[in-house]
RNA sequence: GACCCGUUAGCUCAGUUGGGAGAGCGCUACCUUGACAGGGUAGAGGUCGCAGGUUCAAGCCCUGCACGGGUCACCA
């Protein structure tokens, strides 16, 4: 690998080495405000240095393996990369925090077309091409193109913070995989696989360069239809054809008919005088033709379509190619030679239209094939390429999905998506002419023309040419999960130990040109699926909705977004922003409110150390007195544990960020951190011990949960907290502990909750300010409610702001109080000079209006006997308790509104 | 033409084993409470595209339709 801009990063690492102090604390102040920027870089580099994301091949543990879908080495990444890898990311994050001796495997696809096509245009402006320079000298240039750029890309992979292991990075033209790819070529030639053959390809004439059928896309074009007369040798009229490429007619070989077509079977095997050219050509039968389209009759043109092409072979008709490989027209265009084949269409309309041959030129919207890299119009054109067979190789895929090891993709309507092209498949042309690329490994015989196909070329060297061609970037990158692991060396120990991988994580575009090849490859040459899942996503577009391209100028530049908001903020936003297999809109607002959230995590974790003076690890205990508050945040704790856990082994990050976002901001901060401060605060220190100890063991299990979201805000709250180990990259990921697991606190919490909930609610209603402290009376519903408000009325005294409290079964309101109804208790509220008590009994029966509602809508599902016979007992229940509660409480609102009656 | 996806709060979107609709932003009112104003509290706002069906029960399953987006194929 390069090692230039990696040294960049690992010379970093040496101002850093302080943070080395066994995870001890160094400082215990945090800044109010979290700034990305100052740690982000550091973190990266002391990850770099700890060597903690390097695979260890440690045999005790199970390895897991992704391979990085290699960008690109001719661009920068923009947010799609950082999507994909992101989410990679958390996977290999959270796997080596499990245990598993990790391999995510870095690399640089060197993009045969978009590099050549670069290389070029910074010729151009010095004035040169390519020829100039020769094949050698521009080699050269590319490869120092390529260092540039993968330096480039390495600095963005370490601004996203990727856990890459560097010392296995990889590039498709590298020694070892340039090998694997000679070696596939091989074998397939071998095998008959491959073959080379003259045939109708997809031509770019801007580029040069035969396409396969996936990079050509198709566009809806205005054109015309062209309606020209034929005339007949023999003088007895003529025959009507129409073309799209009026240009092409300059190539026809014959006219073709349908056989059964009444109109024409007479004209069958007569003359037709081609116009302009004057060439004779046979009207032919074939059941080709559509008799209800157009007049039935078509212009052959075997040398610049690819159905005239069958058809040529059918009637062993002349191949004529009125083009050159710049899409001027040749020596056999006549008058036309040297004329841009767009310019000659303009030019031989006119002339035909003189010769009242063309005589009618109708509107017509068409599908026309454009380069998918250079945008030029495709030309179908008669040309010698290499192509692979493709239909033993797609039925060996297909085959797969019907085993136990196929390719599991997710969501799994992706397969459909699959499964459709692989069946519809057509032989893949994989030469290109181009130089920067895997040089087809076929010499020819400069006398006998004879074939030779091998890892070197013949002995007798100087009697050969070797093919000048490179192959399909594609038909590397199909190889790119065995070949990175040592492969066609089948005894190599990463081949061995980490392939097949385990997940392929990239975007549903790329199906076609990528995943389904390395499927049919890595089932040709290793006999297995080349990964066990294959997690799809979409893509990222801007606000509007639209994708995201250069044209429209509304790309955003991942590493601006990571300068303004930092990396942890933009990968929540990406990884929890979509569905699954969904694209994705690029809000700066929604990116804004992930670092509001990091904050909020940043603040947290702040305050808990302000307030955990110097408790150290092994100071944590939790086998103590707790608190309700304590026991329900470890016990939310656990659920969010196994949530985020199952969660995230199917792959729903967007469900994760939604448990981890309301455990952290509503749970921890909104009331656990609340309540902590009861204690925190107060005067009993054996309860302060505690919550110290439950405070620093909730955040540090929740950091490290978080932690594949956002690596690096994590780390450094981590490594303030009290911890175990150097890294929270190589932290023993969280597990649901039995110890601290009561279920019955959540519904005790909910208690309390409702208590709050309801008096901040009267408040409000009541303008009375929070901040004014009121008597409180409440009345409990049963000993066992009352037993657990006594024991937790601290909370109600402090969050209700009572200046007096009294919670008693035989609790009685006062004349003028506000009265609440909650499941399980009555509440009321003396606030003697703010109630009119008429108001009081409106406020009521609007109450008893709603439970009323509630009631009978309760009642009518129970009284559905279907409903109680056939719902599972657990739902009927419920239901019933709901019945209970909702009448108790209408009565209890009745009751009172009868004594404010009177 | 075939297939896929979408249609849920003002906007953008979540909602996976069918059991009383959620988030972010925006909006309203109030709050400098000793982590956080990048914050807090309370609140408004939805016939979950339409029509059928299955089911005790449908945003979720099935069928059809409408609109929007996409993929592939055809296009002389």
């Amino acid at each position: 690998m390069d090692e230039g801009a990696f040294i960049l990063i690992i010379e970093r690492i040496s101002c850093n080495r302080l943070r080395k102090d066994g995870g001890k604390i160094m400082t215990k102040e945090l800044p109010t405000k979290y700034d990305p920027k100052t740690t982000e870089e550091n973190w990266y580099a002391y990850w770099l240095d700890g060597r903690y994301f390097e695979a260890t091949g440690d045999k005790k543990k199970k390895p897991y393996t992704i391979v990085i879908p290699p960008p690109n080495v001719t661009g920068k990444l923009h947010l799609g990369h950082a999507w994909d890898t992101t989410l990679q990311d958390m996977l290999t994050r959270m796997k080596r925090m499990q245990g598993y001796d990790v391999l995510w495997l870095p690399g640089m696809d060197h993009a045969g077309i978009a590099t050549q096509a670069q290389v070029e245009s910074q010729l151009r402006d010095e004035g040169l091409s390519r020829y100039d320079l020769g094949r050698e000298k521009f080699l050269e240039k590319s490869w120092e193109w390529k260092e540039e750029y993968a330096d480039h890309i390495r600095r963005q992979w370490a601004k996203l913070g990727l856990g890459l292991d560097y010392s296995r990075e990889r590039f498709t033209l590298d020694e070892g995989l340039s090998r694997a790819v000679r070696e596939v070529f091989i074998k397939l030639y071998k095998k008959g696989l491959i073959y080379r053959g003259e045939y109708i390809i997809n031509w770019d004439p801007k580029t040069k360069t035969a396409l396969s059928d996936i990079e050509v896309i198709h566009k809806d074009i205005d054109g015309a239809f062209y309606h020209m007369k034929y005339p007949l040798k023999d003088g007895s009229g003529h025959i009507e054809v129409a073309t799209t490429r009026p240009e092409t007619m300059l190539g026809d070989t014959a006219v073709a008919v349908h056989p059964e077509d009444e109109r024409y079977k007479h004209l069958i095997g007569k003359t037709v005088l081609l116009p302009i050219v004057n060439r004779e050509i046979k009207i032919v039968a074939d059941d080709y033709v559509d008799m209800d389209f157009g007049s039935g009759a078509v212009k052959i043109t075997p040398a610049h379509d690819p159905n005239d092409f069958e058809i040529g072979n059918r009637h062993n008709l002349e191949r004529i190619l009125v083009m050159n490989e710049d899409g001027s027209m040749n020596d056999n265009a006549g008058p036309y030679k040297g004329m841009d084949r767009f310019d000659c269409r303009k030019k031989i309309v006119e002339d035909l239209q003189e010769q009242g041959v063309l005589f009618k030129i109708e509107d017509h919207v068409h599908s026309v094939g454009h380069s998918e890299r250079s945008g030029a119009v495709v030309e179908p054109y008669l040309s010698t390429q290499w192509f692979v067979k493709m239909k033993p190789l797609a039925e060996q895929a297909i085959n797969l999905q019907k085993s136990d090891g196929k390719v599991n993709f997710v969501p799994a309507r992706f397969e459909k998506t699959y499964l459709r092209w692989i069946e519809n498949i057509h032989d893949w042309c994989i030469s290109r002419q181009l130089w920067w690329g895997h040089r087809i490994p076929a010499w020819y015989h400069k006398e006998t023309g004879d074939i030779h196909v091998g890892h070197e070329a013949p002995k007798d060297e100087e009697n050969w040419e070797q093919d000048e061609d490179v192959l399909d970037t594609w038909f590397s990158s199909a190889l790119w999960p065995f070949s990175t692991m040592g492969w066609p060396d089948e005894d190599a120990e990463d081949y061995k130990r980490y392939y097949p991988t385990d997940v392929l994580v990239t975007g549903y575009d790329i199906i076609y040109f990528w995943v389904a090849r390395m499927i049919f490859q890595g089932i040709e040459f290793t006999d297995q699926r080349p990964f066990k899942d294959v997690l799809i996503h979409g893509l990222v577009r801007d606000s509007e909705g639209r994708k995201m391209s250069k044209s429209l100028g509304n790309g955003v530049d991942p590493m601006e977004v990571i300068d303004k908001y930092g990396a942890d903020a933009l990968r929540y936003f990406l990884v929890t922003g979509s569905a699954p297999g969904h694209d994705l809109r690029f809000y700066w607002e929604r990116v804004e409110a992930a670092w509001n959230f990091a904050n909020k995590i940043w603040n947290a974790s702040r305050f808990a150390l302000m307030n955990m003076e110097d408790l150290t690890y092994d100071e944590i205990n939790l086998d103590g007195e707790m608190q309700l508050a304590d026991k329900w945040i470890l016990t939310r704790l656990n659920e969010t544990v196994e949530a985020v856990t199952t969660l995230s082994e199917k792959y729903e990050f967007g469900e994760v960020g939604n448990k981890l976002y309301h455990f952290i901001w509503d749970d921890v901060c909104d009331w656990y951190i609340e309540m902590a401060k009861l204690t925190l605060y107060g005067e009993d220190e054996n309860a302060k011990q505690m919550t110290r100890s439950v405070l620093a063991y909730v955040l540090e299990r929740t950091m490290c949960l978080l932690h594949p979201f956002m690596p690096f805000i994590t780390e450094e709250i981590w490594q303030h907290l009290p911890h175990e180990g150097d890294s929270i990259t190589v932290a023993s990921w969280p597990e649901k502990q039995e110890n601290w697991h009561e279920p019955e606190t959540i519904n005790e919490m909910k208690l309390i909750q409702e208590v709050i909930r309801s008096i901040r609610n009267l408040r409000a209603e009541m303008n009375v300010a929070p901040s004014k402290p009121i008597a409180m009376n409440m009345k409990p519903a049963s000993e066992q409610t009352e037993l657990i408000l006594k024991k937790n009325e601290a909370y109600i005294q402090r969050f209700c702001n009572t200046s007096e409290l009294t919670i008693s079964l035989a609790a009685k309101p006062e004349e003028k109080s506000v009265t609440q109804v909650i499941s399980g208790a009555e509440i009321y509220l003396p606030l003697e000079e703010l109630i009119n008590i008429e108001e009081e009994i409106q406020r009521l029966n609007k109450e008893y209006d709603r439970l009323t509602k509630e009631v009978e809508r309760v009642q009518k599902k129970l009284a559905n006997e279907g409903f109680v016979k056939k719902a599972p007992a657990k739902v009927v229940d419920e239901e019933r308790e709901k019945e209970r509660d909702y009448i108790e409480k209408r009565k209890l609102v009745e009751q009172r509104i009868e004594e404010l009656k009177q």
